[in-house]
DNA sequence: CTTGACCCTGGAACCGATTCCAGGGTGTAG
DNA sequence: CTACACCCTGGAATCGGTTCCAGGGTCAAG
């Protein structure tokens, strides 16, 4: 299988298939006379275990050396168990966080109305003003939901 | 007073103040005789206004196009409160997928843990096979938190 | 005069996963 | 021979907020 089918199958970019490659997440597949990559059909699976791993907060560098591991012939299983567990409170800790900024915002927008409902048309209502205290600040985390960048196959 | 004394009040890097500066949230502020900014004292509620609406979700960018509104006595209060409820919606679609995810999570870790009592200790569990269909990738999404990365004053 | 604390500048690094780029080759159908 | 779809490379860009850097100046106390 050449890459684009790999990655049809995937849902990734072929892009995406050289990165982990490079990342040695993906061996390094023979090549066709003409030079083009020839996967084995096992890297099908192999892709779509990383593509899971991903969705429940592992990162590609941790994968890496699990994957490093395991080719190897080792046994990274409870390393693995140990891994995804600080996963799941680094995941309660981020919806702790939100929903405290969800709370904030929230009683925000409440105390705004009321304000705007008493400044007349054309008067700064000073609402950013009326921001409660600085809770946890969520640093350079974006709130722009990122699902279908690449949804579409093109 | 000059910068370091307002990053101190405000509990942000005096770094941050000039990058504030540089994007156009904060005005350029006087200078003493050696070059020193002089900051006039409402800088300091400016500056944790601005860290208050980053911390219920606003950008930097947002922001900074929101100020120069008001700076000019323009009256973005509306667009303000639209997009506070954009934010919100936004807020909750991260809390859906992160719940998501914990989920998923959780659900493997029993998985797994069933199948680690069963396996033979030096032999692989495959655990990572067992992960559910890949859900939605929260991509790019640090899990680690980074509240305390500038904690103290140092 | 020296020490030490503070300030200045603009540009680059950081995080992580992915995407994009230019400049070029391969393969196949018409 | 010409399109056209697909593949190759490695390095850089993207996102956002913050931090870091080198190389230099200011200013008060001792």
């Amino acid at each position: 299988m050449q890459s684009g089918e790999i990655a049809r199958q995937a849902g990734v970019s072929s892009d995406t298939l050289r990165h982990y490659e490079r990342l040695g997440l993906l061996a390094k597949p023979p090549r066709t006379g003409g030079g083009y990559r020839d996967y084995p059909s096992q890297t099908l699976e192999r892709v779509r275990l990383i593509r899971r791993a991903l969705s429940v907060g592992f990162s590609l560098q941790e994968l890496q050396a699990i994957l490093k591991t395991r080719d190897a012939g080792g046994v990274p299983c409870h390393r693995v168990r140990a891994l995804a567990e600080s996963k799941l409170a680094q995941i309660d800790e981020k919806v702790r966080e939100f929903l405290a900024m969800r709370q904030q915002l929230e009683q925000t927008l409440k105390k705004w109305d009321a304000k705007l409902a008493g400044v007349r048309p054309g008067q700064q209502a000073k609402l950013l003003e009326a921001l409660p205290e600085e809770a946890t600040v969520l640093r350079g985390m974006a709130l722009r939901s990122n699902k279908n960048k690449n949804g579409g196959r093109k």
